[in-house]
DNA sequence: TTGAAAGCGCTAACAC
DNA sequence: GTGTTAGCGCTTTCAA
């Protein structure tokens, strides 16, 4: 039974790629010692370092970093998952994530799990399969299977955008009750006495509605009917949807006088509509938008609107998973970074 | 010499996660036949993919996709490099791409080059290291370098926002020398005889404006020195560089009656400026944009713009690769998809 | 400082 | 249809 049988013959599944083990052979050295000079040079002494790296630079070649991670069981990857991107208020935070994560050596991987949560699982398998060091969201994981499966992975994980009494694991973000609340006060400090919600149908969204509706409520800004005129349209919201709901709320409330928007994108089309109806803003309507978006201070005449830092979200979860990755202790591992109301021509 | 040596014992490495093996355990099967219901299901027979299945969902098992990448020389990832994604024309292209390549099962990793194209090296490096199935570029590759890095990976390319006689691969996009003689032409049809250019000074944009001012000379639309006013930002272009470039324009030239702007984003701000200076437009001045993006529509007056179709160019990529990596024939892989001048009311 | 051997977790190739 | 074996290209562990 111990008897050694004669090995078969097999091809070698190679692609003719360039590997490790070829550079070694060029430069002379073990195959570990090329892996030493790409990943702790300093270890290697300076000739060897030389060799090797000239024999890297005449064969062309450019290590696998599946191998390497699969090895390693360190990807340098980080996953951002996001609703969507398209119009979206979260190109900035992808931008500094982007940023921050390759000035530390990783690479991002994207995921769009749509706003319908439709694909979530799939898309949850798909990243968690390729074992990123860190997975960013943009929202929190309210699905409890998510939160489970993510937990399970034990993977290093930011929610942004948003602020939760039981974060899955690490959060940075804002409450968008107290948004909702402070632009209510906002426009009652301003003198606004009717006012009116044209908003896109997504979660954050209603709780910012929610809160602003009970501030409007128990400010006495109720229309004449004692209701606050809604119009709801699909996210993410656009300016046509923005025109449309200007439209059905002065349909119903002529006398509204104040809007608050659910992005600036449709606080843009509350001001187009509004100059082909002849409304003076803020004369006669106040708009109230929501992102400070670049083109928020260009609009005509200028939009109000809620300041949200992007750019530091994503800068504080690169940095959070970055220091989790290192070991680094995180003091405050939930961040609330506010926000703030700009006051510009429109309100 | 050929004396068996005593096997040292080695600690396994391994951290405590679920592999293939374990779940093979469970079901009672062989390892590889846990790969093949998870990959083709329709190899094995019902019952023992029954028997897999439910040992997957007993254990949680999430299969290794870098482990399944190495062994397969598959990584089912894309890579999509582009300049910035801040306020970027290219959203919907990654959008787009992102969609159609996830539902071939494909997932999108994202770099960032900048504009400058100073990391554009280590970036290509952590790309190709990743070994993606195919990559796709907003733009063209230019550096040298670069192009034989990408062609010595072997890897699927399309380039895409752009068309060159000499694509490195794949290419869908449109003809820049093509938009800057329309939008000329566009302008002087509608009467326009002292045209001005504002625009961002990244590569694309000064081709555009190289055949404008090509096509406004000839068409004799200079200023009274005779020469075309132009007025450069940095990229990308913003609403306030548009404001501070109409400035500066009528500064010198009075009696401009149309303006080109690199990107709706300058448009914005041109038009802004324009009411703040009591400019009638389109009385007195013509603004065209380029890019059509979804607040063109919005502002007021309309933009008229140059549409891009980011998406079909999003999609068609995503095919291109698609295809290639399935082996099937690619009839034309260059492909100029157009674009078209949307005459709305500020022009 | 350098190297040999043994994995990392999966799939291709080849039997039965 | 199912299983066995030998890699994929790298890094960890251990030894010198």
């Amino acid at each position: 039974m111990n008897a050694p049988v004669a090995p078969p013959k097999r091809t070698r599944r190679t692609k003719g790629g360039l590997t490790l083990v070829d550079v070694a052979r060029v430069a002379g050295v073990a195959p570990i010692t090329v892996s030493r000079v790409l990943n702790s040079p300093e270890k290697v002494s300076p000739d060897l370092v030389q060799k090797v790296r000239a024999a890297i630079e005449r064969t062309g070649y450019v290590p696998n970093l599946l191998a390497g991670s699969l090895a390693s069981t360190k990807s340098r990857m980080v996953a951002a998952i996001l609703p969507t991107i398209a119009g979206s208020v979260f190109i900035d935070t992808v931008q500094a994530l982007t940023e921050n994560l390759a000035a530390a050596g990783y690479q991002l991987i994207l995921g769009q799990s749509g706003y319908e949560n439709s694909r979530e699982d799939e898309l949850l398998e798909a990243i968690i399969g390729r074992r990123p060091d860190g997975i960013v969201l943009a929202g929190i994981m309210r699905s409890e299977q998510g939160r489970r499966r993510l937990q399970a992975s034990a993977i290093p994980l930011v929610e942004t955008w948003d602020l939760t009494p039981t974060p899955a694991d690490m959060l940075v973000g804002f409450s968008h009750e107290d948004i909702g609340q402070a632009v209510a006060e906002f426009l009652y400090q301003r003198g606004r006495r009717r006012v009116g919600v044209i908003s896109a149908s997504d979660e954050r969204a209603q709780r910012r509605n929610r809160a602003f509706l009970q501030a409007a409520v128990r400010l006495d800004m109720q229309g004449a009917d004692g209701k606050i005129p809604f119009h709801t349209i699909s996210a993410p919201g656009t300016a046509a949807g923005g025109r449309a709901g200007l439209r059905a709320l002065l349909a119903d409330h002529p006398d509204l006088d104040a809007v608050f928007c659910s992005s600036d994108m449709v606080a843009l089309g509350v001001l187009t509509e509004a100059h082909k109806l002849g409304i003076d803003i803020p004369g006669r309507l106040a708009v109230v938008g929501l992102g400070d978006q670049p083109f928020a201070a260009e609009t005509y005449p200028a939009l109000t609107t809620v300041h949200l830092d992007g750019r530091k979200m994503g800068q504080i979860a690169a940095q959070f998973i970055i220091d989790r990755i290192a070991g680094t202790p995180i003091p405050e591992v939930v961040r609330n970074i506010g926000f703030t109301i700009v006051e510009r021509e429109s309100a």
